[in-house]
DNA sequence: CATGACAAACAGACAGGTCTGTAGCGTTTC
DNA sequence: GAAACGCTACAGACCTGTCTGTTTGTCATG
């Protein structure tokens, strides 16, 4: 209820103040993964975020844009993580890198209030195959095989690349998907076992 | 529109037509799966089951009860489906039958009308932890885990059959996840080798 | 500095639709 | 005659999106 008066703050950029649309978008990004975003209503997110209705309008013009808006945060997040991770492993070889990668998405999945991978949900809970954050999920995961494949050129003797990263990415989305249904501490504790032995398959002659 | 007349059946089991309820059930498993739990009102199902709507209520007390007896059937139809294949392979060595479950499931996620694993849907549509299908679709991992167990056991030295099994359960998760985000002819293709390398691993001292 | 234009935000009502679940009543079937 | 079924209507809640009107803060110009 006690909402700090945000600076109009728009285009000049002046606003140090979470402006409205930020903060319809923050809350609704929490609302929709802890609840689902069918789950959700336009009402809620306004009463959460202390904002008019009106104002959710103006900045998005539909529920499922705001949602598309979502999970292009979502997504946003994740490769901002991504890259600090990467950062912090830069200097060290290539498995430990992607040892590093792996334990990060573990670390994400072990967390009590995970509540699965928004990409998967958004593709669970969204069937039309042309919705808008559908599209952005989707990027997600194409872009996820980009990034784990680099990993995987970097390692040096690695028989089929491709192969191996299309088997890392099993393993990834298996954790991502496992640790919806069972909770932290399921099979997911093995994902970097796993993942080293699969490696090692493809560097032995 | 053109619904064939259903013997009542009910209680006294003669009735090789199928029941008012099993069409119930058969139509809202076909519809919940395409277009999610929460996509599909009961109005629709009653509609194309071609029923009364006082009918569906009278089967199942509400729609969180019917959801929950869908999935339960769902969970019927994978056993049976595992078991046909088990029955399959039954005549194989080991590491064979192991890769014949694998192919099963890689060949279900193939299917061009494969929209996710209905038991992570579930999972992802609802996110109340005690509601009836959620408890379902998690018996169902619990199950699914105890069955890749048993594959795993009937190899021969398996140092770690725990660990393996769980490895396994991560690729196969993987599959039915990634099947839902990209399709048929994603990643999914390497399941088998990376399943038999993980294997190797394990066998190797 | 003062004033008026303007855009953003707030508040709240409301339209039109959909959803779940119930009730009434007639019909079929055993 | 009783149980199952079909049909229709309806209640009450919720949902998305719109509309009206008011308040607030900023900026440009006199």
């Amino acid at each position: 209820m006690a909402r700090p008066r945000a600076v109009p703050g728009g285009l000049q950029g002046t606003a140090p103040v979470e402006s409205v649309r930020d903060r319809i978008l923050g809350t609704a990004r929490e609302l929709f993964y802890r609840e689902g975003v069918r789950g959700v209503g336009v009402d809620t997110v306004v009463a959460q975020s202390g904002v008019a209705k009106t104002s959710l309008y103006r900045w998005f013009p539909s529920k499922d844009q705001l949602i598309a808006s979502v999970i292009e945060e979502e997504a946003k997040a994740r490769w901002a993580a991504w890259d600090r991770t990467a950062e912090r492993v830069a200097d060290q070889p290539p498995r430990e890198r992607l040892r590093g990668h792996l334990a990060a998405i573990l670390k994400f999945v072990s967390n009590p209030s995970y509540r699965g991978c928004p990409f998967m949900n958004v593709a669970s809970e969204l069937p039309d195959p042309q919705h808008p954050a559908r599209l952005i999920a989707l990027e997600v995961m194409h872009e996820l095989r980009r990034r784990v494949r680099k990993l995987v050129d970097a390692i040096e003797g690695v028989r089929d690349p491709e192969q191996l990263t299309d088997e890392l990415l099993l393993l990834i989305n298996g954790t991502l998907a496992t640790g919806l249904c069972l909770g932290g501490d399921g099979p997911q504790t093995h994902l970097i076992a796993a993942a080293d032995a699969l490696v090692d398959a493809q560097l032995a002659r």
